[in-house]
DNA sequence: TTGACATAGGAGTATATACACCTATAATAG
DNA sequence: CTATTATAGGTGTATATACTCCTATGTCAA
């Protein structure tokens, strides 16, 4: 009578649980350097890219366009990051890393890998590895809205 | 040459960005009946338990109790649940479908039902069974903060 | 009985998420 | 050169998330 296995069939759901709970770790551990995980993950892309638009990064996150644009403010009001006008396009607002949010980002590392080194020791170093590999299977698949005439979505336009 | 690899090893950023991906898909197919996925799911949890608390559903989701609080608002507003105190314990309050709750919950599981299916072709059977397997395992996981005295987090109280 | 403690839930605040709709600027066809 | 279209980004609105602090109620021991 052990019938209690799969409580809730939803993928979605399931995935975004674990999302829950693996982001309450790493913000009670970001928390020490002031940062929210996607903070913290924003700071370290900006590191990475350099000066970049904010299409351009939220592609790169995964996220949608106005969610970055909103996520952006409170750096910008800690003076984490500078937003500015491209030059070469008058459209684009070059987000960037400032010198405090460079050292930001370093006092959140050290928190960071407290927290990644937490989840790794307790989920096991081969079950993330199989996360990470699957994790990326599902960002890289195209979810796009298969329309009544259209369902394979690969073939138009 | 091929160093262009694990372009963020945060494993948090990692999950919240398929979280993120999964869930526009999902919120797609279920604006059609006029949900959102979480709500979908609140209401799909309060059929299979029947009249149940605030902080017991927040458990059993892996919601911090007081989200849960604030995503029952919209869901009571449109009278697809309601809430009343229980008589044996005047603390707690018995949140339950209604008949409208009843018949939106079917509506968005002919949706859900579209989503997850297609979410299943896209990633593939095996994939989506070894996806469910960790994480079941990762929100099993306990990471409850490990203080300077207290690492294991077992033994103590 | 009453006072300490524990538990259920709400409020204030701040951030995260994304859709629909809007403006500004660039690129391009004619 | 201008009208059209495409692209970068912002706004309004609504929901999702969780922390800290708060009130109400139940429990239990002295």
């Amino acid at each position: 009578m052990h019938l209690s296995k799969d409580p809730r069939p939803c993928n979605c759901a399931a995935l975004r649980e674990a999302a829950r709970h693996v982001s309450q770790l790493y913000d009670r551990h970001l928390a020490e350097a002031g940062l929210r995980n996607t903070q913290f993950t924003i700071l370290a892309e900006l590191k990475r890219s350099g000066p970049i638009g904010i299409n351009a990064l939220a592609q790169s996150m995964v996220m949608d366009r106005t969610t970055l644009g909103r996520n952006i403010l409170p750096l910008q009001r800690r003076r984490l990051i500078v937003a500015r006008r491209s030059r070469e396009d008058g459209r684009s607002k070059e987000l960037e890393l400032t010198a405090a949010g460079t050292a930001r980002l370093e006092a959140g590392t050290a928190a960071w890998s407290r927290a990644q080194a937490q989840f790794e020791a307790r989920v096991g170093a081969k079950r993330v590895s199989d996360l990470r590999q699957l994790l990326r299977a599902i960002v890289g698949s195209d979810f796009a809205l298969p329309t009544s005439h259209s369902v394979t979505g690969e073939d138009h336009e």
